[in-house]
DNA sequence: CCACAGCCTGACCAACCGGTCAAGAAAATT
DNA sequence: AATTTTCTTGACCGGTTGGTCAGGCTGTGG
């Protein structure tokens, strides 16, 4: 009953601060996995004394989650573009334009998730049996419609999806690797070859037309 | 000079000694990553007591060095099938089944790469600068000449490795989500069918005939 | 039987970890 | 201006970490 007449915005400095923690946390966590970050490091990249830290997040745990949080969220609004297309080569062909765009402009979001589900989940793993079991269960039943309407091959639907996901947030999570064998960073127009050639090789993998 | 007269064959016990600790180490350090790992789960894993781990293994990160090398040798040998071969059907094809089959039986060397690729390979990239450099520079040239022959569409040969190494490797690095979504272990017909789909939707995508 | 090199390990250590706390500074509310 | 709430921070703590080491054990060659 006390907090209920909420003052009417929450203190940008929360906000603020938040922010920057957050940004440093993505960054660590990608870099070193939970186990190999640690809260020091993240407080001297956000610029702040580490007990700070420990106010707005009280443990490193809780910090965690909320990264891995965000990152979830922003990959499934990008499946938007993909629900009211008219056929694959427009829904699935967004879905991957917008999945490369995210791995170009959230990389270390991608590794966190990456670390995340390689151990087993241990933080989202209710994340996992719920909304992205729903999320899956619609989109393949969207591309078992387009299958039946005669728009593509009938290939398996979630094999599909497992395709999409790995070939896309290859560019985020091996970026490393890929930018050792390019010998450099990837220009706006490796990123748009990289873009056109998964969007190719797919939409013909599934015989899209 | 003092050793050159080598004792006829390795004691046997330091052999053993050494693969169970490997075993051990594969495993933890793909559930944790290197900074999650702690040489005392290893030893307890191994059956032997930590001060033993340092007898055989000086420091965590030799212990971690030998783990990447081993499953990097693994994946270099995976693509000798794909050399000999007439053309992309049976080349490619083949070196997806090699992948396949190693992401199902060397998940945790699988993920253990992945750690090490994430956290800017801080162990191995001399590794990815000179042998894996060679490697990829080989197959592009196959690759290329295959095209060059008609016996597949012009797609950037570099983005088609990367997609192979996305998708097979997927099915270890992302195991976990796949099983969730599956609610349980991949069975036998699982791989077969995954194997297929990934077989078919990238010969159908490069236009392999 | 001895000698000796390789193997084993409990006990120990300095360094570092996540997390706490009390005391105060700053901001918002009255 | 007074008061209350929110924010800031250096100092501190118990527990864990990678790594060390002295001393015992074991198997093998002579």
């Amino acid at each position: 009953m006390t907090d209920l007449p909420r003052s009417q915005r929450r203190t940008e400095i929360r906000q603020h601060n938040e922010t920057l923690i957050l940004q440093a946390a993505e960054k660590v966590f990608a870099e070193a996995g939970f186990g190999g970050a640690t809260m020091q490091l993240i407080a001297d990249m956000a610029g702040l004394p580490k007990a700070n830290l420990h106010y707005y997040f009280p443990t490193k745990e809780d910090l965690y989650r909320r990264v891995v949080q965000d990152i979830f969220e922003i990959w499934l609004h990008a499946a938007d573009s993909m629900d009211q297309a008219p056929g694959p080569i427009e829904g699935i062909g967004a879905y991957i334009e917008a999945k490369m765009d995210i791995s170009r402009r959230h990389p270390n979001g991608s590794k966190v998730w990456a670390f995340e589900v390689m151990h087993r989940a241990p933080v989202i793993q209710d994340y996992l049996e719920t909304t992205l079991r729903v999320w899956t269960t619609g989109r393949v039943r969207l591309i078992e419609r387009w299958i039946a309407e005669g728009k593509m091959e009938p290939v398996d639907p979630e094999h599909l999806l497992y395709m999409l996901w790995a070939t896309t947030q290859h560019y985020a999570d091996f970026g490393h690797q890929i930018e050792t064998l390019n010998a450099g960073p990837l220009s706006d127009a490796d990123w748009q070859k990289a873009t056109d050639s998964v969007k190719s090789m797919i939409l013909r993998g599934i015989g899209a037309f």
